[in-house]
Order: structure tokens, then C-alpha cells, then sequence
DNA sequence: CAGAATCCAGGTGGATACTG
DNA sequence: CAGTATCCACCTGGATTCTG
């Protein structure tokens, strides 16, 4: 064995299967399966952003549930921060190319949400009339 | 005035923005956000399932999130619930047109997670390590 | 401006027991 | 089998305060 001290491996194969409870894929699916991550990916997709950018694009996050899902998707290597140490430090924000195919993903589960709020809500009316 | 009682319209035209906090999409990005309604509506794209069926391929999930995710779903107009009077009841879910359109897209977030489950640890790793 | 640290109310979700 | 109802431990995440 070369890696894979705790963790069990998906199946001691490479196949991966986030229907199996231990696979850690499951938990991947988990963390990116978030608000914060896909509003964050899509706002980046324009391009670098600051930290300060980001919150006033993404209206609603407080400051610490942000911070908590850059440092997440930093070290998944989805975004890499920069560091400009200049008197009031500047931060950016940007997709790394592994980021950037995440966020083509995600981004069409906002588009779907946005795309058909109105069918959703027509049926959750019926839903709720029906009783 | 014609509907929207009490929610506060996207922008009094038709434009949705999950950005915007009070924007109804916001919540339902959220809801949409799920392990359990990506795993539900992946294991449903192959056909209709029976609750005890679906708790089988979604192992780890618990018979009450199943239920309450199913229920979400079923008042989205995403899922459809068909019950069989039977002996011990029947109940089969399935997807309907606009659960079709949504599963393909969350689908993508659970491949994107299992083919690049190896990237993400390599990144982590090196996160880590680096301290 | 970026962010780390604390405090803590409230929501989440698992386990268990019971009904039809 | 499908589903509801409770109980409750745990975690999430917002607000606040403080540092470089």
C-alpha cells in the first residue's frame, strides 16, 4: 500500500461512488453540494475578486461563513487566494483551472433555480391548495 | 397586483438573481444545495423506486431526511409520489418532466465530485503539508 | 481591508417508538 | 412497507469584538 491510511479506499479499486456512505466522495459531494460554494464559484467565474468584492456581490453571507468556504475550496485547490502585502493588505480571490470546470457545473444549478422559480412555485401552490 | 402576497417579487419584473438575498431562487439554490436531493433525484433518473428501495441505493441516509427530502421535491413539482393501495402499501417515486431537467444538472455535481475526488486530495494534501 | 476568535440561539438530523 | 411523531445531541452559522 502506498496511500490511504484511513481512509477506505473507494472500493480498493479507483472507482468512486458517492452512494456508498464511506466513499470519500460522499463527503465531497456533501461540501459542495452548499449555497456559499456555488454563489462564490459563480461570482469568481468573471473573473478575481477581493474579499470585500465577494461579499458585497454575494449579499447575505456574513463574513465568516465566506472566509470558512474560500479556505475550503483553497485547499480542495478549486481557488487560489493571492496575497498583495500592501498597507491595507489586498486579497484576491480566483478559480483554478480544476476550479473552473466546477463552476461551469454548479453555475448551471443556479441557472436551473432562476430558470424555473415559476414552475416550482406554481407547483408548490397546487401542492399546498390540494392540501 | 396579481399574485405575490407576501413575497417580495424578484424585482418587480421577471428577473430572478440568487445573489439577491430576498430573491425567492436564493432559497431554492439552498434547497437544491443537498447531498440527499442529488443522490435522490441521480438514483431516480433510472426509473421510478419505492421509498425502501431508495434508502437501499442511498445508504446512509435515514428513513426521515429520505422522507423529507421526497416531500420537498414532491412539492416542487420535481418528484411524483404514486401510491398503490395495496395489501402492504405501495408507494413509487419518480421524476417528472421538470425533475428530468433538474436531475441532469445535479448530476454533473456528482461526477464532477467522483472523477476529480484524486485532484482534490492531491490539493489537499499539498495544503496541508505546506502548512 | 482581511480575518481570527468567541459566544450562543436555533436549526439539523439521527435514533427510537408507534400507526395503518 | 411507508410514514409520523418525539426526543435531543450536535453542529451550523450569525453577530460581535479585536488584531495586523
Amino acid at each position: 500500500m502506498t496511500t490511504t491510511a484511513t481512509a477506505p479506499a473507494p472500493s480498493a479499486s479507483g472507482v468512486y461512488d458517492a452512494f456508498d456512505p464511506n466513499c470519500p466522495t460522499r463527503q465531497l459531494l456533501d461540501e459542495l453540494s452548499d449555497k456559499w460554494v456555488c454563489l462564490v464559484l459563480v461570482a469568481l467565474a468573471a473573473g478575481p475578486l477581493r474579499h470585500g468584492e465577494l461579499r458585497r456581490r454575494i449579499r447575505g453571507v456574513s463574513q465568516k461563513m465566506l472566509t470558512q468556504t474560500l479556505r475550503a475550496l483553497e485547499r480542495d485547490g478549486i481557488v487560489e487566494r493571492t496575497i498583495t502585502p500592501s498597507v491595507p493588505v489586498r486579497v484576491d480571490y480566483e478559480l483554478t483551472p480544476l476550479g473552473q470546470s466546477l463552476t461551469s457545473v454548479v453555475d448551471a444549478v443556479k441557472v436551473w433555480a432562476e430558470a424555473h422559480m415559476d414552475q416550482v412555485d406554481a407547483a408548490r401552490e397546487d401542492y399546498d391548495t390540494r392540501a
